[in-house]
Formats: C-alpha cells, structure tokens, sequence
DNA sequence: GTCTATACTACGATAGAC
DNA sequence: GTCTATCGTAGTATAGAC
C-alpha cells in the first residue's frame, strides 16, 4: 500500500512545511519508496497535495457527517431540541479539534483557509460545507427573530470558539501554563464552550 | 533603508510561504537588493525570520497596548464597567483581525501556532501576552465567581471568536458567498460578537 | 508497480570587489 | 553597506531497467 503511505506521509508533511516548503524526497523517503512513485499515483506534487485534501475531508467528514441528519431531524422538534442539537454539533467540533490526529489535518486547513487554494474547494464541499449547513438549519429554529445573516454571523462566530482550539493551540496552552492539553484540561473547555453557546443560543430575543 | 524593506518583503513571504518555503533569494529581489544583504543585517535567514517576528509583535501592540492600562483602570469601578471594558478589547481584537494589512501578521502568527519556535516566543511575550492579563484581570471583577481556570478558559474562547475572522477568512467568505469581508459585513460581525461577548459577561452567575 | 540514474533548476551562504 | 560571482546542496521531473 504504497499510496496509502504516501498519502499519510504528504498529509503530514505538508501540512508541517506547506506546498512549497514540503519535497517530494523526503515524502517519498520517509514512506518507504521511491520519489517517482509519487508521478506514478498521483501525477506529481500537485497531484499528491489534491488528493491529501480529498483523504483530510473524507476522514473529518466520516467523524461528524454520519450524525448531522439525526442531530437536524431531533432538532427540528422545538426550539429547545435545536438548541441541544447545535451544542452537539459544537461539541463535536471541539472533540475533533482537540484529537491528536487532527494535528495534521488542521495545518493543512489552516494553510489553506490563509490561501486558499483548489484544495480549499474540496475541503469546504467535502465537509465544512455539510456542518455550516446543518447548523443554520437549526439555527433557523433557535433564532427565527434573527435574518439569515446575523444567523450566518451567530454561526461563525460559534465555530470560531472551537477552531481556537486548534488554530490558537501554542496560545492556548501558554494561557493555562501546560505543554499541551490534557484530559482535564480537555473538558474545561468544552465545558465552558458548551457554557458559552448555551448562553448565546438561549439568550431571549433581542 | 534597505533592512526595511526586507524585513517587510520577509513577513509577507515567510506568511505566505513558511520558513522553508520562502527563499532569500526572491524576498532580496523583492526587497531590491543583493541576498548578501540579508547575511549583512539579520545574519542570515533565521535571524531574519526572528526580526520578523519582532517587527510583527511591535506593530500589533503598537496598536493594542496603549489602550490596555486605559480600559484595566475604567473597568475596576464595577462590573459593568469591566465588561464594557472587556466588550472594548475584544472589538479592538476584531478590528485588528480584520485590518487588511493584518493578513500577512496573521499568516505570520497562525503558522506559529501551529509549530512554535523561538518566534513565537517573541510574538506571545510582545503582545498576547499583554493582551491576555488585561482581559483576565477585568475577568476577575466579571465573574468573581469563577476560579482562574475558568476565566482563562472564557477568555481563551472570547478571543477564538475574533480569530475566526483571520484564521477562518476563506470558510467566513465562503459562508457569505462573498470574496472579502467588506466593511457592512465587517460590521455586522463586529456585531455580532458583541452580542455573544455581552450575553457570555453578563449571564448571571452559574 | 517500483526501482535507479540522471537532467536541470533553485536553494542558502560566503568571499571579495567597490 | 551593497554589489557580483561562485560553491555545495537539495529541489522536481523523467527516462528506462526490472
């Protein structure tokens, strides 16, 4: 399964170093095979570096895709069934932020969110795209007083406060004085996220 | 003013590039000068990334810092003064995120955080740092209730929210089917983070 | 399918003229 | 202080053996 390997090895590699900063002798070297082998499956660099974006939504898509119809299904019971819906989801995001293996995927991401590229494309259809859409739908329940945008806005902005916990990670462990995050620390911010978007998304009307 | 001039080429090229994907070779040509040029006044391509940073945590306190000893006295005459004064930071924050000329600092930083080095160190220390006491302090009058971890979790996650606005660009834009954040969008995030700041600070205590 | 060998370009660093 | 010239290394791509 050389392509396999590969695949993994360009996911972490490019993710580390970016496009350019990544080669394809050391991808190839540190999966165990040839540098030509690389021409051979994928057509090139470019060729690796599409398909390590196709493997990165395809992983994070099978973690949280499979539960976004229940979640929409359950949260179109009321108001309150929405607004637990949208916490799951949340909490979810955060779960993946926080997993050692999304260490990669996220700098793949974040690279790309800075300059996106046709890579970015397939991330945002291959996945982002799903979870936005299951969240404004629920937000449509959670705040019909509210027009699509300021929901777009509100939807965001919540995203945002998971995504700190992989794009500002350095920062965060600086603020909490550890080398990374542990278990413990793990659930206090989950349990503050969830504390924070119970406030926002319960708050009465304005 | 040759150093200048390279050390601004260095940050929109490391941003965009990395380390290693960046070359003295175009960040000179850019810059108009020879690649010697570099060795001359940073020592070479580390000492010019660190100087980087350095000039990178300079203007963003330039631009923060000021404000800080302001908003930490107005905001310890009550609680409500400490929220508004915490309100003030964070729309400081997102105004900076959404500067166009914070896009290279922001690539800078967000590829820190990913994979710090000594630069980090020098951004963290020069302005988050600074940044983050101020918020924690006027947390501490906020929500009296809460022990140090919880304030640095809420703070940590209020600032994620502003972030959002830099690291998440592409996914922002792509959520609005825009292709910049133009100033009414702009304003109705500011707005919006508003809103979710006030409802997290002035949620009764739990 | 996977390898070795190689062609060609670009890299960072440095020596030395001015 | 800034330039040109050059060294040694490492980059991607490709041809061709097996």
């Amino acid at each position: 399964m050389v392509s396999k390997a590969l695949l993994q090895t360009a996911i972490e590699q490019f993710g580390r170093l970016g496009f350019e900063g990544a080669s394809t002798r050391d991808i190839s070297r540190i999966s165990g095979t040839a540098m030509s082998s690389i021409t051979y499956h994928f057509g090139g660099k470019e060729g690796l570096y599409l398909a390590a974006a196709d493997h990165i939504a395809e992983s994070i898509a099978a973690l949280l895709v499979p539960m976004l119809d229940g979640l929409r299904a359950s949260g179109a019971a009321s108001r309150d069934a929405a607004v637990e819906a949208l916490l799951a989801i949340l909490d979810s995001l955060a779960q993946v932020m926080l997993r050692p293996e999304s260490e990669h995927w996220a700098r793949f991401i974040i690279r790309e969110q800075q300059a996106p590229t046709e890579a970015f494309d397939r991330l945002y259809n291959g996945v982002m795209s799903k979870v936005l859409e299951a969240m404004l739908d629920l937000m449509t329940h959670v705040r019909p007083d509210y027009d699509d945008r300021h929901r777009r806005a509100a939807a965001t902005l919540l995203v945002g406060q998971a995504m700190m916990l992989r794009a500002g990670r350095a920062a965060v462990c600086r603020v909490f004085r550890a080398e990374t995050i542990d278990e413990p620390l793990a659930q206090l911010l989950r349990a503050q996220l969830r504390t924070h978007a119970l406030c926002i998304l319960s708050e009465k009307s304005a």
